[in-house]
DNA sequence: TTTAAATTAAAACGCATGTTTAAAATATGC
DNA sequence: GCATATTTTAAACATGCGTTTTAATTTAAA
């Protein structure tokens, strides 16, 4: 019989679901903890301090994602020839997996992501680059050899503009949810905005320069 | 011989280059004052609260930038066709008018609008949607014209992630173009950024769905 | 059952924020 | 040049934040 949820764990989910919908900074310790339905003072008592808190919620994905990106870009990477297209198509399992954390995990994971990454001069960019540096050369590379018409500066800005439209996607993803409803009268899944992304972005990135 | 710089201009000036530079929450009025050598409740007193000077500062720029995009939509609407790219470059001449306003005018405006869209559910949205909400359409409708195979829906996330690659680009944009520069050993100005971005945002558009 | 450790709880602390107040200083109009 | 209106100033206010403290309580071990 399982045991009953434990405040740390109430903690996490209360925090992840606040901030993912509000941001990191924009989320108190007081609203979390009173969705928690636990004292405020057990953040600082099992975490230690609100950034580690944040850390913690973000490590619950990345421990996911990170393992099966990688072995993702494996496969891909030995190959003699693939497409851009084929590039962002390693995103889509490791994404899916996400699911496994939480049901709604890959977009929940990727609002998170974008605040992060939202959050200029913060500890969180320092963190997010931390883990994902590692993956943004490998991404570099792998677009290179998919596109090596491009110069090296060109292609940086593209995966920038890249990482821009998927995370802006998420962050503004429920607001612009909402608007889509209205105009175009149909409702439209979280996990459906990946796949309209994925054909955008190789797009994007295989367009002539100039 | 011209006045010397108003007190409420002084306000501006300063309140502009810290909010591009860290953004509307993260900028504090104390920040603002010190740095535009002003007392603290000058602030309240010209502008009546942040929230009015945060529009304040918008409004200079979308005097400018509001009244020259539409006069190049204008141009374009009635022609039989065009290509997406025509629409991305309507962009071009209304955001370098820009440089009226301040030199690095369109960065620095297009750093704020990257803050003010990050707002999620503050008051900036709502701003921004007001005075966007009307080029919002117009872009879509043209971008339909450009794109006649693409479904509405489909145009409507393209338009998107074309806002959030446009608004990243420029938010994260001095910490990225340090690194840029360091990988790369060259410097790139901000202007080049519009200049890169465009191609990319008419490919995605442009991309086959699916 | 007793003792020690881990956890929860309530309250306060220190600090930074936007805003307001009320007096002093300055500019304006007659 | 005086009276009035406008602007500047310094100080305080109210609020919300992350964090810390100290005591009560629960849990676990002996």
């Amino acid at each position: 019989m399982a045991k009953r949820e434990t405040t740390k764990d109430k903690i996490l989910n209360a925090a992840e679901a606040l901030f993912a919908e509000h941001g990191f900074e924009q989320t108190s310790l007081r609203q979390i903890t009173a969705e928690a339905d636990v004292n405020l003072a057990s953040v600082n008592y099992h975490f230690g301090s609100k950034k580690a808190l944040i850390q913690a919620v973000m490590a619950r994905y990345l421990e996911v994602l990170m393992p099966a990106l990688n072995a993702e870009f494996d496969q891909l990477e030995p190959q003699a020839q693939f497409t851009t297209r084929d590039v962002f198509d390693c995103f889509r399992e490791p994404l899916n997996a996400l699911k496994k954390v939480r049901k709604g995990g890959p977009t929940i994971f990727l609002s998170l992501l974008g605040f992060a990454y939202a959050d200029i001069q913060g500890h969180l960019r320092r963190y997010t680059m931390e883990h994902f540096g590692e993956v943004m050369h490998r991404l570099l590379a792998l677009l290179h050899v998919a596109n090596p018409n491009l110069s090296p500066a060109d292609m940086f800005w593209r995966l920038h503009f890249v990482l821009g439209a998927s995370v802006f996607a998420q962050v503004s993803g429920p607001a612009l949810r909402e608007i889509a409803a209205a105009d175009f009268g149909e409702s439209i899944a979280a996990d459906q905005v990946v796949d309209r992304l994925i054909p955008f972005l190789a797009g994007g990135v295989d367009a002539p320069t100039a």
